[in-house]
DNA sequence: TGTATAATGATAATCAATATCAATAGTGAA
DNA sequence: TTCACTATTGATATTGATTATCATTATACA
């Protein structure tokens, strides 16, 4: 192969830099569209699609699938699998990272029982964040 | 208010009843609207949207939303929440229900560290089924 | 049985995502 | 550096799922 198979676009730099500067951020396609286009007013959202699948088989990014919603995306760790949950609070709509994994026990029976080997997963809780729950007031 | 706010047209009844009959199973909206119009070949597409979203209000049926698929719909066991997980195998795509819940304990833990009111979840387990595991073959 | 209007079916509109294609710009070789 | 190859881009057309529109039909109550 004589080219190389991977050309480092300004576009793919760009894209890149979008998301290494919103670490711990997770951002839609137009999320990530708008903040690229006030950076550079040019790039056109096919080439931002494109790059999100480039960057995801890349392992550069991570998708992130929440029901009822397009999905995120949002820069890996490179360290290790770090698998972490989302808690969505259901005023705000506010994501909220948690990041212990704390599912292993519960995979163990589930593979005992449905001899079924377990690789992976993927968990949203819902409910009422700190922010939104009432606040303990004085009473009356 | 003079006259009923929901109909029982043939077919409501008739979507109503393809659930009932595929009891435990998932079905995206395509798969309904071909088992209903083979009873019924008259009926729209529109009109199984309208109603998967009609049922859903009225709580007959639960939305299941899975990670890069359409959303599968199946019929609510009226019980209670009975809240049960899914495990699709990375293989053949089949999707096996697991019926308890065993996230109590996780649930405490998180709520006590965020912070945050759990009042619902949803969890999507990925790996090999046992059809497609490998067989426990002799050596070599 | 008559009537108001919820529901239907056909189809247009919307929206996210992908495909197409001519023009551009990285990249390795000379 | 310059050249040539081709991956990538941007604009736009296309696709596929879902929703909106609207004239027509049919359910349910009086």
């Amino acid at each position: 192969m004589t080219s190389s198979n991977n050309r480092n676009t300004k576009q793919r730099m760009l894209l890149l830099e979008c998301f290494n500067e919103s670490k711990g951020k997770h951002m839609t396609v137009d999320e990530l569209y708008a903040i690229a286009k006030s950076k550079y007013a040019e790039i056109g959202i096919a080439t931002v699609y494109r790059n999100v699948k480039y960057l995801l088989e890349q392992n550069l990014i991570k998708k992130v699938d929440l029901p009822n919603s397009l999905p995120y995306y949002e820069i890996s760790v490179s360290n290790e699998e770090h698998s972490h949950h989302h808690l969505i609070c259901r005023e705000c709509h506010k994501i909220v990272d948690f990041e212990d994994d704390l599912l292993e026990s519960v995979e163990n029976i589930i593979e005992k029982a449905k001899n079924f080997k377990i690789t992976d997963h993927r968990v949203v809780f819902y409910g009422i964040c700190s922010n939104c729950k009432p606040k303990k007031e004085s009473k009356k």
